[in-house]
DNA sequence: TATTGTTATACTCTATAACTATA
DNA sequence: TATAGTTATAGAGTATAACAATA
């Protein structure tokens, strides 16, 4: 007996596809070499939520809990990070961002922003309004994933 | 004397922000642990503009030639990937996609999709059509994209 | 006993440097 | 002599397993 798979929408097919490759647009945005696309999203989940039990943050980035102590110990040695305790639970460590790592989001977002506007200003106006239009809809989109992350376990 | 630095637009900032949150949000739309970030770019570029130069595809990637080499290699392990020579320049080492993957980039995003669907459902229907709206213009700028990534040099 | 986090060890992936083959 | 690619070695980052501390 064949198992029917499910299939998905054309528009979903389309999106995904587009995503991909706005994913190695962003990774091409900066000469980087500095920091793991992992390091970066935890960063920026600790500059956008405020601090997080190392678990958490594991979880959010789809990484085992030995590999965030390990990427919190990085971030913590490079300034970006701090290590506090709970006063709830003292088995619990919260890590913060620091403002060397503030100022490090905001640099490093700069430098894509300035690249990516030069190639936004080599499009036809009416596509770069449809962009525009979108980014509070995709705004939205990435705030759904965020839930799912956090409930995923490995 | 202070240096001025230029300022970015506050468009091009926001879409910086969204399209750093979508990577997290495309990294998490799978369990993955299958393929890196970098294997599968490579593989969706031989899917759609045919066989690259290992250092074409390093290029487009911004990783050394040897990376590409055994990334390559690797590529042509799992059956995803194969070598071919040049006519022209003995030197030359052209690779390709082959169908097993294409089949396994196919399968890939539509599971993707199939996770993705789910999200833009929950989303109201304005948002959702706003984002379908901007899809050819995304597809547009990913297009710009690969330009710059080819004439990258390390 | 279960949970939170760290340490130990092994594997994957990438960079730099040295090398081979062709132009 | 320059170019295309490979091989050798080292380092970063992550997973699994074993451990320590707290609940």
């Amino acid at each position: 007996m064949a198992t029917i798979s499910p299939t998905p929408s054309a528009e979903a097919l389309d999106l995904v596809s587009v995503l991909e490759r706005l994913v190695a647009l962003v990774r091409g945005l900066l000469p980087d070499g500095e920091m793991s696309l992992t390091a970066a999203s935890t960063l920026r989940m600790l500059d956008r939520d405020g601090p997080h039990r190392i678990s958490e943050l594991a979880a959010s980035q789809s990484v085992t809990q030995p590999a965030m102590t390990q990427l919190v110990t990085r971030l913590e040695r490079d300034g970006h990070a701090e290590r506090g305790g709970s006063a709830e639970d003292a088995r619990v460590v919260l890590v913060g961002i620091t403002p060397t790592g503030r100022d490090y989001l905001r640099r490093r977002r700069e430098a894509r922003a300035l690249r990516l506007g030069e190639l936004l200003d080599t499009l036809p106006a009416t596509e770069r309004a449809r962009i525009v239009a979108a980014i509070p809809a995709f705004t939205l989109l990435a705030g759904l994933s965020q839930v799912t992350d956090g409930s995923r376990t490995r």
